[in-house]
RNA sequence: GCCCCCGUAGCCCAAUCGGCAGAGGCAGACGACUUAAAAUCGUCGGAGUGUCGGUUCGAGUCCGACCGGGGGCACCA
């Protein structure tokens, strides 16, 4: 049935009610936008088409746009209104693009892996797979209303066995791979570990401790290509949240030391665990933001967090002992300054320390009193030093920055003037970063000035603060001062921060104390969880303990049942309780007999699962190509949607996909990581693009007013009335909030009521215009009238509300309306491009708003009009557009355009009007023609009789001209 | 404490390279339709751009200080 001939029968049982039977009421809304929702899906409107496999077709010879939303968990809780803010905001920019004719591909698949299945499993029997399956299609249901123009066959599941399988296949890449320093330059990229095998086999490497690679047993070199693996395990402190009963990686605990997840205390235990070598991209990772077009948030995010440094590493050697402590600093240039040293609490020399009472049984002669913490000897000491540091939360750490520390005995020697300084034990300095050792430079470092001052050290200024400084240690640049000796004949006097930090690095590397060198923040990402609803690990272990990678061809390693679906949860503060895994109690699936090449053997099942960032790390991949069951990805699908465009995008393009919208709150954790796995893919040959995002847009949220009543119990929002700034419910007054919408704020809106009461479209419309996409605001339910309304008056323009018959003329419109229709197609078409949609959606009501007036009788408006701002709004209100272009009498669905392109004819104006401005200040105005020279309108503006009369006779001190835009006269 | 972003009409927001402060919406007032109301339609008014200072012929826009809001980092040597 065709838009035209549809709802005849509209207005049946509507009675008394005098509405026009083809009003555009929320009711007819409703009926379009159903019709309409099922003709594209007829038509497969929204397909995209790839250049090879089962979803190959002729439109990947078109240009190709790949839009993407962060990949939403389905939660059963349902959506509000600020959910798909950014969903609609890429539909809009897919539609647009896809009515120009390019080849769009825009999906949406569920990151449905994580905890809140699992909770729900433990509180109700329910297996995880059931809630998640129900609660995927309860999103596609409310999704779905809101006219996305997906492609439906593209959606994936992180939870489907056919997308877990490839998920466990990458990991096996990676966990199949090395990283080679050396490669590309000293760039470094990922191999194979079969190419660093051979590299070893054929001695062209060294072994780490050089014994001959044919000397080591089967399990000894395991152990040394184990010790280079991308993915590996390993023994380290990891960050142990007994409340959650599993371990977190860094990026998920808060600075307040709590789990992201929960807010439960986070441990630091040594366990054995998971690790992805992310460290090794380190630079590729900071050096490659330059390269992408995201915004300076997100990069300086990621810089911070990745927290490289330029500094250099030092040795000191210890006087009456083999041992050398190594320092990591970025002021080489203060080391005469260098007046202490402060390990760690947990560092290797402070372990000798305690472990040899005797040796360290008292104290150095004149030792100050202040350095003993009240113990007899440093080994005393440092024992319980140590214990009270390890009793402290992160959260106590935080909150207490006093400097605390003790003596250990031990001097060591300033290698640039032979100086002899103390060495400390202090929790002021973490052994996880740097060497775990610092030299201490009072004189121009706030931290140490203050431990300096608590335990009377001395102190060296090494930079000349300026005249007027008042205070502690100076951090700024300066010139250098008091760095000269005559034992070592370095002097670092007179030369600025930098200077002195070249010459003593040189110093340093000629004379054999240390070396320039770079430190990051960043650590190695910590990849297994001990719960149940995740991706098992491709690893099983043999009677060594060695991990094997399971064969391709034994992929999918599929979940289990299980009696349990949750970890052993603890105590939130039990430190010392252990990690239970669910799958360690599927004992029958955790043993197996297999053949991995040597004959049956039994081994045991890794029984950890895999973070719930893991899925989302490659799913861009997946939407190419869902229905490839031999790869992954077929490289030329790849090529096509997300590889470099150098001639598009410039020739240091790293490729990726063309616009990611979501939140900001992903700018450390599931960017990075995503990012890495890509950078491995690339490095191994899998993919073309260097990264995964080349476009990133982070848009705003939706906010709304909560109301609290005396009590501090909310109160239904929208039941609130406001009178002279002040907000009532039932009679009492009540406390406006801010903040999140949600369903215990009491002032959450759903999209269907917002459909049910206007029209999706009218919705769409709404969200669109309430502000830049970027922009965070609040919601408010009485604006979105505004929008319903300008539907109603473009709807009205174009369609008689009484016959449902098109009321559109074959007239011309005259010249003034043509220009003003042209002006807003290169405005809109240009708004559109750059996301400005608010600006685009101002522009169409100010045009349908012209046209209303003219034609607001009998005589309906121009065809020639209405046509292209039936398609110049489709993009933002999709289903109205088709049903108007339908009764338009057009028999071809919009989606695929056309789209209109304005006439640069009536883009240029013949006259302008000059605003005349004295002194600034306009006075008065003049029209002139568009082709005016600068001395005409000199002169048009002289002639001005309100300026002759400010002028007074007077010749003018000076005029101003600026072409197009005024003329200011100064007298 | 350090760094970044934002303050325009009662509210949400526009305003190219510094060039007439207003595109659009909500709310408001008035009018049309109606017995009346709602809905709908039409007309209209409203701020000198957070504050102070500077640069300029001219500042919402650039510079400095401050105030308010939001965000990031926070013993990272």
């Amino acid at each position: 049935m065709s838009g035209a001939e549809r709802n005849s029968q509209s207005t049946e049982g509507t009675g008394a009610d005098d509405t026009p039977p083809f009003r555009y009421t929320a009711r007819l809304a409703g009926e379009i936008e159903r019709d309409w929702q099922r003709r594209w899906e007829e038509l497969g409107s929204y397909h995209a088409a790839n250049p090879v496999g089962p979803l190959s077709g002729e439109h990947a010879a078109a240009e190709k746009l790949f839009v993407q939303d962060m990949f939403p968990y389905p939660s059963g809780a349902g959506l509000h209104v600020g959910h798909p803010l950014g969903f609609i905001g890429t539909d809009v920019y897919a539609r647009y693009h896809r009515m120009l004719g390019r080849n769009v591909l825009h999906t949406m698949g569920f990151d449905a892996f994580g905890l809140p299945a699992e909770q729900y499993a433990m509180q109700t029997g329910t297996h995880p797979r059931t809630t998640t399956e129900n609660n995927i299609e309860r999103y596609l249901t409310q999704i779905r209303r809101l006219g996305l123009g997906h492609d439906e066959r593209r959606r994936v599941a992180t939870t489907d066995v056919e997308f877990y399988k490839w998920t466990q296949w990458i990991f096996l890449q990676i966990f199949h791979a090395w990283y080679d320093t050396e490669a590309d330059g000293g760039r470094g990229r990922a191999r194979p570990i079969s190419e660093l095998e051979e590299e070893f086999a054929s001695g062209a490497r060294a072994t780490p401790d050089g014994t001959p690679w044919n000397e080591l047993s089967r399990q000894q070199q395991r152990r040394v290509l184990d010790s280079y693996r991308l993915a590996y395990l390993s023994e380290a402190p990891v960050n142990w949240c007994p409340g959650l009963g599993t371990v977190v990686a860094n990026e998920e605990v808060t600075s307040e030391g709590l789990s992201e997840r929960g807010n439960f205390p986070v441990f630091r235990r040594n366990l054995k665990q998971w690790m992805m070598r992310i460290t090794a991209y380190a630079d590729r990772l900071v050096d490659d933001l330059d390269r992408l077009e995201w915004p300076e948030k997100v990069k300086t995010m990621q810089r911070n967090w990745i927290g490289r440094s330029q500094g250099a590493e030092i040795r000191f050697s210890v006087v009456g002992r083999d041992e050398t402590i190594e320092v990591f600093t970025t002021r080489p240039d203060t080391l005469f300054g260098a007046t202490y040293m402060v390990l760690a609490p947990e560092h290797p020399l402070a372990d000798g320390i305690v472990a040899d009472p005797e040796g360290f049984a008292a104290w150095p002669e004149g030792t100050d009193p202040r350095w003993t913490g009240g113990h007899a000897g440093p080994a005393e000491a440092v024992s319980a030093y140590r214990h009270t540091a390890s009793m402290k939360s992160e959260l106590e750490r935080q909150e207490n920055k006093d400097k605390t520390g003790v003596f250990t005995g031990l001097y060591a020697v300033n290698p640039v003037n032979g100086q002899l300084v103390p060495v400390f034990v202090a929790d002021y300095v973490l052994l996880s970063y740097g060497t775990g050792a610092i030299m201490a430079v009072p004189g121009q470092d706030e931290r140490d000035w203050e431990f300096a001052e608590e335990f009377g050290l001395p102190i060296v200024r090494t930079v000349r603060p300026p005249e007027d400084f008042e205070g502690g240690a100076y951090t700024g640049d300066g010139t250098t001062i008091n760095s000269s000796s005559d034992d070592t004949g370095l002097s670092l006097d007179g030369l600025t921060v930098d200077e002195a930090k070249k010459k003593v690095v040189s110093w340093l590397e000629e004379n054999g104390h240390g070396r320039g060198s770079v430190q990051y923040k960043l650590r190695d990402w910590l990849f297994a969880r001990q719960r149940y609803w995740g991706e098992p690990f491709p690893v099983v272990y043999d009677e060594d303990g060695t991990p094997l990678g399971l064969p391709e061809d034994q992929l999918p390693v599929e979940l289990p049942e299980v009696a349990e679906y949750s970890p052993r949860t603890y105590d939130p503060n039990d430190a010392d309780s252990r990690p239970e895994p669910p799958l360690s109690k599927a004992e029958q699936w955790a043993e197996v007999e297999l053949d991995l090449g040597d004959g049956l053997r039994h081994y045991h099942r890794d029984t950890n699962v895999m973070p719930q960032w893991a899925g989302s790390c490659w799913y861009q991949l997946r939407y190419i190509d869902p229905d490839n069951h031999e790869r992954f990805v077929d490289p030329d699908n790849e090529r096509y949607w997300m590889g470099p465009r150098p001639d598009t995008h410039g020739a240091n393009d790293p490729g990726g996909l063309d616009l990611y919208v979501g939140g900001v709150e992903h700018a450390v954790l599931h960017l990075l990581y995503a990012r890495f796995w890509q950078k491995v893919l690339y490095d191994l040959g899998h993919v073309s693009a260097e990264e995964p995002y080349r476009r990133l847009y982070n848009q705003g949220y939706i906010q709304a007013y909560a109301f609290t009543d005396s009590r501090g119990v909310y109160v239904p929002a929208e039941e609130v009335e406001e009178h002279d700034g002040r907000y009532f419910y039932a009679g009492e007054e009540v406390t406006r909030e801010y903040g999140k919408m949600g369903k215990s704020l009491k002032n959450s809106v759903s999209p269907e009521e917002m459909a049910d009461a206007y029209g999706v479209d009218t919705l769409r419309l709404y969200e669109m215009s309430m502000g830049p996409l970027d922009a965070s605001r609040p919601w408010s339910t009485k604006d979105v009238i505004g929008s319903h309304r300008f539907l109603q008056r473009l709807w009205r323009n174009v369609v008689d509300e009484n016959t449902g018959q098109a009321r559109v003329t074959e007239e011309e419109p005259d010249e003034e309306l043509l220009r003003a229709l042209h002006k807003t197609i290169a405005g809109v078409r240009e708004d559109y491009d750059g996301l400005q949609f608010n600006t685009a959606v101002a522009k169409l009501i100010e045009l349908n708003n012209r046209v209303t007036k003219a034609y607001s009788g009998s005589v309906g408006p121009p065809r020639a009009v209405m046509e292209p701002m039936v398609l110049l709004v489709a993009p933002l209100t999709p289903h109205l557009a088709e049903e108007l272009w339908s009764r338009l009498g057009h028999e071809q669905s919009l989606v695929h355009g056309p789209f209109p392109v304005a006439d640069e004819n009536y883009l240029v104006e013949d006259t302008i009007e000059y605003p005349i401005q004295f002194n600034g200040k306009v006075r008065s105005k003049m029209t002139v023609s568009a082709s005016a020279e600068q001395d005409e309108l000199r002169a048009a503006a002289l002639a001005d009789g309100r300026i002759k009369e400010l002028l007074g006779g007077a010749e003018p001190r000076k005029v101003i001209v600026v072409p197009n835009r005024l003329v200011n006269v100064v007298g």
